[in-house]
DNA sequence: GTCTATATTTCGATAGAC
DNA sequence: GTCTATCGAAATATAGAC
């Protein structure tokens, strides 16, 4: 019915197109280092076509700035859902495991994130903070200072946040013939071992896979 | 005996102090955003001057870039001498236990390492890969390829790496207040409790501080 | 929508005085 | 060891033709 809701058929819109080959640049040598004219180049044209589409290489970075940014409205919007706020560690399983989902199917944005922190930063300070954004990372920095939950469960929060990142991004390509369901579903036990939240009481034989067998 | 071992009692040198600058800044706002003009008016000097103390912008870098390398090395050699390089599970936690030491002892190292990696990557490149240098983070994904080991262990020794730099790195300031032997023991257990590796059978019933006591 | 210029700025780096 | 002055390169961004 719509004529063009979000995905034309067969062909991607310029401004699609350019924030794919920015993504990849940004990622691979950083958003300092990354030239528009690289970026022009890998697309057929030159520098000043991209001025065309957006303002500023600034925008470019943006642009990819809210795709993650609603990614983690959608983190806690399905949070809320289920749980009224509180601030648990079954709580916390819940959020975590929406970030692995969210983790596994947006790899690109994430590993763009955790390469370009600082310029990021940068794109949140000088582009307007349009209606406090709240980045899923500071929420997290949030949750962990505060002083009402002990800090042992606190250290549990921050380290099993850290096990999905150490999983999907920090190990690079080590995991790249692993299917995504077993993968995911392998570190879901083990932020469950961190978390101590399993729902079976008795912990189960099956993942004390230790030497060669 | 030695006239000036590593430490002058009094004041440290011009070369230290350049480094102690460099360090907040590259961190704070990334090493491409940081201008050696400003490096110097920190320091009450002017940009030229800096010329005298480093042939450039880069070997600033890179010698920030050798105390973490050593670093790296001090793990790997403790490791050798502890077990002879079998890559099982237990390993892995000596390993991790030396790990989570390191970073705790040398935090802005290693947040300069994780907010620079496009940088720190292409010094490795232009300068001399003296020897290969093999980092500490390269030689975790080899370890993480490692075919002859089950996909789930691999996954918690990544978890497990993760969870460290989610601890001391990401969480930011949230742990400021608590005191580093406190900070690491706990998360000693929550590594072991990745990694299978406690050394009471039954689980220990204190770290189940879940509510609000 | 993309092009060819060109303007503007910033920065790393050098030369040479003190 | 630090200074002033300047060079040269590279990048963002703009102006205007097609």
């Amino acid at each position: 019915m719509a004529p063009k809701p979000a995905a034309p058929p067969d062909e991607r819109t310029t401004r699609e197109r350019i924030l794919d080959i920015a993504i990849e640049l940004f990622i691979e040598k950083g958003y300092d280092k990354t030239s528009l004219r690289e970026i022009a180049e890998r697309l057929g044209f030159t520098k000043a076509a991209l001025y065309y589409h957006f303002p500023s290489k600034q925008d470019i970075l943006l642009a990819l700035h809210l795709r993650l940014h609603d990614i983690g409205n959608k983190v806690f919007a399905e949070l809320s859902n289920i749980d009224g706020g509180s601030e648990s560690l079954s709580t916390w399983t819940t959020l975590i495991d929406h970030f692995v989902d969210q983790v596994a199917n947006n790899r690109k944005l994430f590993l763009l994130h955790e390469r370009n922190q600082n310029a990021l930063e940068q794109v949140g300070r000088s582009k307007q903070h349009q209606a406090e954004h709240e980045d899923l990372e500071e929420a997290l920095r949030r949750f962990l200072k505060n002083p009402s939950v002990p800090v042992a469960d606190r250290v549990r929060m921050a380290a099993s946040f850290g096990a999905v990142i150490g999983t999907f991004l920090v190990a690079g390509d080590a995991f790249a013939d692993v299917p995504a369901s077993e993968l995911t579903s392998l570190l879901r036990d083990a932020v469950r071992d961190i978390l101590g939240t399993r729902k079976t009481a008795t912990r189960p034989p099956t993942r004390r896979a230790n030497g060669r067998r």
